[in-house]
DNA sequence: AGTTTGAATGCAACTTAATTGCAAAATCAA
DNA sequence: TTGATTTTGCAATTAAGTTGCATTCAAACT
């Protein structure tokens, strides 16, 4: 019997550690996006070098993809389904200006924007800004 | 007569300095977004620390907006005419996934997206990673 | 099960962009 | 011109991200 975590990481070609179940088994706890930073702080006793390489790993396969807000560090969220290697849909993602949290938005639809003439498009990701629900009702 | 710089400053109420006006000036003169180093380069006798605090500066004013794309360094680009401190439009850019250049793209209209109840948006920001026009012929 | 091989890990060190403290210099208003 | 305030330049620091290397581990193969 697998774990999530295990079946996971073998739809996705990526050879299955103890490390890598433990750092994917943090993301499928947490509805809202995660940086290395915050990966320390679950896993204590894990090495920031390789929490950094298996992040960079996750996402070189499609299992992560990484946003940049207004915090300092990088943070990384789930992809849906629907990404695989090189091609990514639209990531809409919402980032509150108080908490900094960010969360993935799902249920967008974004229609696809005529570039100028030449341009060729991979990826889309949109980044909102604002207040989010709980910072709102305080 | 004034500089288009000192007009700008002036419009914005950011006070003029001989910095400011030089640092604007490379802003003026280039169609793509600029880093910190960017700047640098584009005026070597200028210090790093001030070049840092002038991008600062405009930013709060609104003369200037932040972008990240997926290289290491923040970018910075003008902003339109329609944005104000605290209350910008939507920013799509543009960013080359070989030359790394980022530009501002602009006569976009992006519906404004329907939030999850009690989220408010402030601000709207679009990056696009593809191929540039000059990178696809090449 | 033991062996082999390439990949993953842990540790320490390093890189680089971003950022701060502080004293000197510049700006602007009175 | 003077005084109050802001900006600047230099040096030092922070913090995130990244790398080298020796060791350990995973899994494919006798």
């Amino acid at each position: 019997m697998k774990s999530d975590a295990e079946q996971l990481l073998k739809e996705k070609n990526i050879k299955i550690t103890a490390n890598r179940i433990l750092v994917l088994d943090v993301f499928l706890k947490n509805t809202h996006t995660l940086s290395l930073a915050d990966i320390e702080l679950a896993l204590p006793w894990a090495d920031r070098a390789t929490i950094f390489r298996t992040l960079k790993t996750f996402e070189e396969k499609a299992l992560l993809h990484s946003i940049k807000d207004d915090d300092k560090s990088v943070k990384y969220a789930l992809c849906s389904n629907t990404c695989q290697v090189n091609h990514h849909r639209i990531h809409p993602h919402f980032h509150c200006d108080i908490c900094g949290n960010t969360v993935c938005l799902t249920g967008f639809d974004i229609p696809i924007l005529k570039l100028p003439d030449n341009y060729k498009a991979n990826n889309y990701s949109l980044m909102i800004n604002g207040i989010c629900e709980k910072c709102q009702k305080q």
